[in-house]
DNA sequence: CCGGTTGTTTCACAGTATAAAACACTGGTT
DNA sequence: AACCAGTGTTTTATACTGTGAAACAACCGG
């Protein structure tokens, strides 16, 4: 026995099916309505195959579809979800806090955490100025580019830069020593400015949340319009997030 | 083969180590911090294989762990919500005329749709008086208790009430009778008025949405203290509501 | 009426998830 | 200190169970 094959043993310890039935829910995060068909392509699997986890998923309640033919993600996600903000003081003093922050200053407040290589935007309140109303939460954007991604790689406490370069998340022409520099002035500052980093003609000002355990589990970041980070501003709005940032870290949860 | 016990097929084609490690992403509904033993014993299963479970999960970022030894919901729940929202005219339509009716009468504005024999609350818009700025979105109430309930079922399509009785959702001293008495009023008037009936001391006002294919699928209500849903409140409320839950109706993507 | 789509069902086979048991570690109790 | 009752983790043989090819059904536009 143990054939010379092996026999295919995945990773370790983990459950294929399971696997694959999460990889479509994950599909769910592109287009919000799929096929079949659709789904089978995009992760190479058969449609018997998808099928049937479909049906699966479908009992519990985390795919649903009107008409037939048509998927869509089922309604037990949202029930998991309110779990996260009802943890802890999520709902009593980080939201609170994050939308004080908004009126104080007026733009949008932000609040991040990493997941792997990327971060995601777990929290958000709109600034006064911002036409959609629903906020991109849930949402994941690169670490190495934009304040908050920024902050979190500077005080990661792994070797976290090496560990990306290695899974080839740089692009070719990307300057670690530039970049390595750059992390440790964040370090030093205590936060981090950028200037149409992540998206064209807007600015951000992070600041890391500093948890109890002297871990940086999150970062908080105001975010608006480049012309409305004059300097003046600018000064107003590291201040007031840097404030926020270490308030919210002597309740923070995670 | 096909042996007189039938080898205990599940249900019908569907994929059980899935359905099991979806049951182990739905305890988190109920605590958001679990341990292993804790999960086992919620669903009956060996430790060994909710672990095994677990670690799948993990991979894909549905739970997570801070701490060894604690498990919590993880983020890639937040990446599927937000794909919830962000379809068709839900963040430019609803949620805004949600905050507009908010802002008419002051009181919580909650949207629900039905799942099985439950409703669940879809989005909510906290009236100005309310303390807590989070809303429990994602919770799930009984589909025969409060306004928004009510209309769900006196506007469904299928004989739900009578699928649910054979189930044993209501208690013994339910009435059917003078409840189809109470869902015949409401298809006639259009619109559920409740007093204390799934909360002491609120009151709620429930409208159908009525989507363009003729069908309801969402309800519509303003919930608060008994006290100011006196009779001249009450009348603003409903035309308000009704008017609301009409204009959505035109573009409800569900 | 056909070829190109869908989604659904069936079925034999082998691969794979399973649970029991042994293991390692912690924190509290005697 | 030794103990015990809890954790979470790893391993293993066995048989259950998920797999994908192929056949099926239903739809659409040409």
């Amino acid at each position: 026995m143990a054939d010379q094959q092996e026999s295919v043993l995945q990773e370790r310890g983990t459950v294929r099916a399971v696997e694959r039935a999460l990889d479509v829910l994950l599909c769910f995060r592109t287009k919000d309505e799929l096929g079949l068909t659709e789904i089978s392509k995009m992760i190479g699997l058969h449609k018997s195959t998808v099928h049937r986890l479909l049906a699966t998923l479908e009992t519990r309640g985390f795919v649903r579809r009107e008409q037939t033919d048509r998927y869509r993600i089922g309604w037990s996600i949202l029930e998991l979800t309110s779990g996260i903000y009802r943890s802890g003081d999520f709902s009593t003093v980080v939201f609170p806090e994050m939308t004080a922050l908004r009126d104080r200053i007026g733009e949008t407040v932000s609040l991040y955490v990493r997941s792997g290589f990327e971060r995601i935007r777990i929290q958000a309140v709109e600034g006064i100025h911002a036409v959609r109303r629903v906020a991109n939460i849930g949402m994941r954007f690169p670490l190495h580019i934009g304040a908050s991604g920024k902050v979190l790689l500077a005080f990661c406490s792994e070797p976290l830069l090496d560990r990306m370069e290695e899974a080839g998340t740089f692009p070719p022409n990307f300057n670690k020593a530039e970049f390595e520099r750059q992390l440790e002035d964040i370090r030093k500052r205590g936060y981090a400015v950028t200037f149409e980093e992540r998206e064209a003609g807007a600015a951000a000002v992070a600041a890391p949340i500093i948890t109890r355990q002297n871990q940086v589990s999150a970062a908080l970041s105001v975010s608006g319009p480049i012309d409305r980070f004059s300097e003046a501003n600018l000064e107003r709005f590291i201040v007031a997030c840097v404030e926020s940032a270490n308030l919210i870290g002597k309740v923070f949860p995670f």
